[in-house]
DNA sequence: CCCCTTTTCTTGAACAAGTCAAGAAAGCCG
DNA sequence: CGGCTTTCTTGACTTGTTCAAGAAAAGGGG
């Protein structure tokens, strides 16, 4: 069974209208981990060259609000997608370089969801992005 | 003594230059926590109805260099900025109407900083983001 | 107290990411 | 296959922010 059977089928099972530019879109978020909206276009048109940017925008947020894929913005930086979803994991991101890699939740699995005084907040998901210095840029600097 | 000169004072002990524009900021800050930029500039002009968006951007620039202030801006949002800096604290912010609160961090002074798996980053800084609703609109939406 | 150097501010244009809107095209159900 | 609905294309537009050049102001030395 071929790799785009399977994300059409993904598309399927979320309920969605399968198109080409969204399975394009899956597939390129799943192959390119953490990439910009600029870098996904450029990977959907090397298989469709004639895709929107809208299309893309549209499939990455239609996508997003199904869970098929999830958001990640740090600060100064432009929208990321990836694929990895369902498992809270977070993100460090380099100050240098803005390479993001991902990071396990150090809490194990139930997620370091408690607040400690949440001001009456009702919490559904904690967020952490930790900053620094990735290998290439400590060195580097050093 | 007025708050104005301690304002001033805060701005020579970091050694910056002492001016108009920097001084109205950093009491729009400090008055409007979270704010964002543009309702910084309008409470800015209310003292200095001269002043450009231009001086403001860089005295939040430069505020934030020297560590005055602290820029924040979770996903989706603009740039907001807070004058509560050097503790580590943490924020929840209302998926529907944005707005931001402060959380104490949920594991005392020090802060959580250990990632689990680091890949090799040298971390500095670790930034969490509660997400939810805000008592508000938890109610409106029940 | 005034001058000089450096920094900062004003003005105005430019930019990038993302959004909006109208009509054409394509997916899916019966 | 036909029709309804969703999605895509096209192209303009907004918003938040940055860039650049010259004018103004801060602060130290004489």
């Amino acid at each position: 069974m071929s790799a785009t059977t399977d994300l059409e089928q993904v598309l399927r099972d979320a309920g969605l209208r399968v198109t080409r530019p969204r399975v394009a879109v899956l597939g390129a978020v799943r192959t390119l981990p953490h990439a910009d909206t600029d870098s996904i276009i450029a990977a959907v048109r090397r298989d469709l060259p004639e895709v929107s940017h809208q299309a893309v925008y549209d499939s990455l947020h239609t996508l997003t609000g199904k869970g098929l894929v999830r958001r990640i913005q740090p600060s100064g930086s432009v929208a990321r997608y990836e694929s990895r979803v369902g498992d809270n994991h977070h993100h460090a991101v380099c100050r240098s370089c803005g390479v993001i890699a991902d990071v396990d939740c150090a809490h194990g699995a139930a997620p370091c969801l408690t607040a400690a005084n949440d001001h009456g907040f009702v919490i559904d998901e904690a967020e952490v992005i930790y900053w620094g210095l990735c290998p290439d840029c400590s060195t580097a600097c050093s």
